[in-house]
DNA sequence: GATGAATGAGGCTTCATTCAT
DNA sequence: AATGAATGAAGCCTCATTCAT
């Protein structure tokens, strides 16, 4: 487990950036001060309504080091993608997650794990899934493929733990889809809903996920 | 029924355009025939990545004619997100939804028409979805009181005429915008799914609903 | 004779512009005047050394109008290479060559006609001839295309209307870019001669070249 | 002889660095070492095109170990002016030019061993004749004098030794620089030449040149 | 009424050179 | 001594909107 997270990392700054003398530790870090400088404005004014200068000024750098560790206004999207499934996933293993043997209480946890980090993160989730698109053609390969093997690659290993899972391997893939697609409904999709009752929001999104899933849920799993 | 379409019709141009002295009607031919002539374009290259330039090109009129008809680049996206509840709309009233008696029957016919429509019309989905940040504050406003009304409160709608549905109110208001969010599930995420199966695909989709929702699918749903 | 020069003037816009909706005419005056409106800067800095801001200064216009001739900062290169073929070859012609029978007579004439003019418009011609370089492989393509039509082509043609020229069909293709080549050395390599002389150099080259093919200088050759 | 190109030779480095400290044949060597490391990229990309990153890359070193041994880009470029004219000259040594009694058979040797190596390098000899604007004033200045004295003094020198040669002072003058230019004529303008006859292009600009100057060509000089 | 030429601020990106480490 | 990160001005180009014709 820890060794895919450690590929997902590495492999940052590998698509952002080639030249050959460059001090990848140096780099990583700029990376990940970027994208947490940026985020603010970004969520503010959209990515296509932040300016690299913007951009420049809420990280604190000049617009020429801003251009060292990137190669273009592109970039910091693709950094903000691999960032989002990076500190998901970071969260899940924090959570404990990888400590629980039966897999339904495993599926249960990991859908609250995600929808609470999810909403918790609900700016960035947002800005993620509506700017996607605009991530040029390589870019969005290398996301999608990522979101697949990690995201939703996740959810499809869960599911295939569970032993007479009543779904097809069509059903399985779509599911595996839609849940992941189910837990970020509440930052995409959710506001019209009393954000003071998000607990039961969460908790009732999590049934409807089993229940739609033929699953029982496991006992206590509200405790949780 | 058909009053609230005319209600959602007529709000178009009301919006968009205040000068008194222009032919309403004409104004409506109008702003449809750019909607229609702008699609292709804006799909393929995004809002941003369009220019008033290309859109008036698309549309066979000049950027002067164009800007008789709008008042701002904006309004093109609004009049895209206000027409794409109309068809939607209509679609739903010609698929003869509203002969039926069975309020869950209702529902499941709903879902069907709906998830067939929107594939059908995936590229629009997906435009609608991943550019509706962009509209400016006002416009978004209206777009999102509109899509509460008509689309969510279509389903609210549904969802109350259901007697005896097993949910507490706070969760027939969750599930209502849940439902609207997975009937976009296909357009959006679907694009690690077989495309050569979006009907099986549906059908799960639906009995995944129905499963969330504690309702039993009517006899011969399939049949649809 | 005079259809060539129009099929000449007539590439200028094809190649630069393609945009529908456009009028031509306004757009051939418009390119003329960038194209005499930024000769001055473009002379003196050098075609990188001048901003587009330069130009449009220059030309008394604004960016924007500049980039609705244009289509980017290298078309300029590229109008700044044909108008100069068009106004040698619309100087050959006013010099009533091509009422000169005697195909040796005519060929002095055009060395002479071309020489003092290529040495009247030094300044573009040093300028054409050091920055061809940096044309984009496209218009430099065209542009030599259209160099070997219309100037060496001119030269081709004049040798082979000369009955018996003692040289081979190599040596007269050699001999045609020669001669293009020769007659630019003025404003190319003449910084050491006196400019005070230039008669006497003209002379000397046109010798230079007549003795260089074998061939004798016509009678009366000098007082041209 | 040997005397003139030594005092070429240490010309370079005085006029790139004048820090005392520096050992200057380190520093010789080192800009040797700059001129045949960016030589290929600057063919490529011209002068322009080519960042200073490049430079150092291709030459294997860093960017500060490159601003020891030049004060600025345009050093650069003046080291190829200079390193062009110290190859020219050598190859000129090597060939065993200077042990041709005769002048007018060693203007014939000089004249095929010149064309001879600026076509071998003829990559050299596009860029620096089409880059030489881009030197600022200063750098200019000196590289005009530098090829008056050696290359253009060096056919002065020739045509000065042939006894009775049938032209005036002035016409000699045009004649020393003509000879140069037209000897750079197939790298500048021979691209519409076919490459397979370089060997019988050159006899034929040899045979041109000598015409144009009334000399007769020595016997047997095409065993050259 | 209809056209599309004109505006000009502002977008992204580059790069020669310096200098802290 | 040697490195390459940092600077920031300046480069080219776009485009929503207006308005003279």
């Amino acid at each position: 487990m820890q060794e895919r997270l450690d590929k997902m990392q590495r492999r940052v700054s590998e698509h952002v950036l080639e030249s050959a003398s460059l001090d990848r530790d140096l780099a990583d870090r700029k990376q990940q001060a970027i994208v947490e400088g940026a985020s603010a404005v970004l969520f503010e004014k959209g990515f296509h309504g932040t300016s690299i200068r913007d951009i420049a000024a809420a990280c604190g750098m000049s617009m020429g080091q801003l251009y060292h560790y990137i190669s273009s206004k592109d970039d910091i999207l693709y950094l903000m993608h691999t960032h989002t499934q990076e500190i998901w996933y970071q969260r899940l293993m924090e959570g404990g997650f990888d400590q629980i043997s039966d897999p339904v209480e495993r599926l249960a946890h990991a859908l609250r794990l995600s929808m609470e980090f999810i909403y918790e993160n609900r700016d960035l989730y947002l800005f993620i899934f509506t700017e996607s698109k605009h991530l040029d053609r390589e870019h969005l390969r290398v996301v999608l493929e990522l979101d697949d093997k990690n995201v939703v690659g996740f959810y499809r290993g869960l599911l295939a733990d569970i032993p007479g899972l009543p779904l097809s391997a069509e059903e399985s893939e779509v599911a595996s889809n839609l849940i992941e697609f189910i837990s970020v409904f509440l930052p995409l999709r959710g506001w019209n809903l009393d954000s003071e009752k998000t607990r039961e929001h969460v908790d009732f999104l999590i049934e409807f996920v089993f229940r739609g899933l033929r699953l029982e849920l496991p006992l206590g799993w509200r405790a949780a």
